[in-house]
DNA sequence: TATTGTTATACTCTATAACTATA
DNA sequence: TATAGTTATAGAGTATAACAATA
């Protein structure tokens, strides 16, 4: 059962090497999902705190991958809006995330990967369940 | 295909709560299974540098779960063995982690939670090849 | 020369607390 | 009062570089 550990260590090696940072890799996933997200909802979609995230934005932003704008509604919040040049950065983040990802699962037969898939996102959903 | 970054942080939070942290855990596992393990070799194992170990050991020391002895054969090494207390820790860390481990994996089948252990220790042993 | 354990130091990631401006 | 974004600060965890003792 201890495999999960070193499991967790593989993946984090692979998107370590992607030269986006794993965090600033998965903020910016978030943001080109959802476009116009909210820090507060980004960070509570992370797992992180509102304080954490503006480090992450901040670099987002000047790498010209990301942009804050005003809300009308709301004069608080910053709606995060990737840029057509964070798009294709993220596209790029995701091929090569894919690549390393291939490459870890390539001795999975497709009947396999697709298994695991469906078991961990049953992991996954049960998530929020558990008290 | 994003499920193993929430998968990751869940099982980090559930080793979190353990009193012990994670890599005194892992450590403290490794020491008990290979008991006059050396500092090095234990590194090596934890895929951490020696220097990060040491606070670790010392740590471990002091909660008297592990005692360095002197190898005669090389006065530079120090082998580690795990105390009666550190053994008996050491099996209620394991009780706790496995509690979470069941809870979380509780919706599982017994067929699916043999299916994803066997998966996961598939790409595990592959890691090593993966040039 | 190489290796073991160690210290010192710096960097990354994250959390907590406090502040401001809005609501 | 409550919330969004921000700053400052501190704590883990890790890495690098250097050192003394030993091989």
């Amino acid at each position: 059962k201890r495999a999960y550990v070193i499991v967790q260590k593989d993946f984090r090696a692979v998107m370590g090497d992607g030269g986006m940072s794993g965090r600033v890799f998965s903020a910016l996933s978030f943001i080109a999902g959802m476009p116009g997200i909210t820090q507060s909802d980004l960070a509570r979609n992370l797992g992180i705190e509102r304080s954490g995230l503006v480090a992450i934005i901040d670099e987002l932003e000047a790498a010209k991958f990301v942009r804050r704008l005003a809300v009308p509604g709301d004069r608080r919040v910053q709606a995060l809006h990737p840029t057509a040049i964070g798009e294709k950065a993220y596209a790029e983040a995701v091929a090569k995330v894919q690549l390393h990802e291939d490459r870890l699962l390539s001795f999975l037969s497709d009947t396999e990967k697709k298994q695991l898939v469906k078991l961990l996102q049953k992991i996954r959903k049960s998530e929020g369940e558990a008290k």
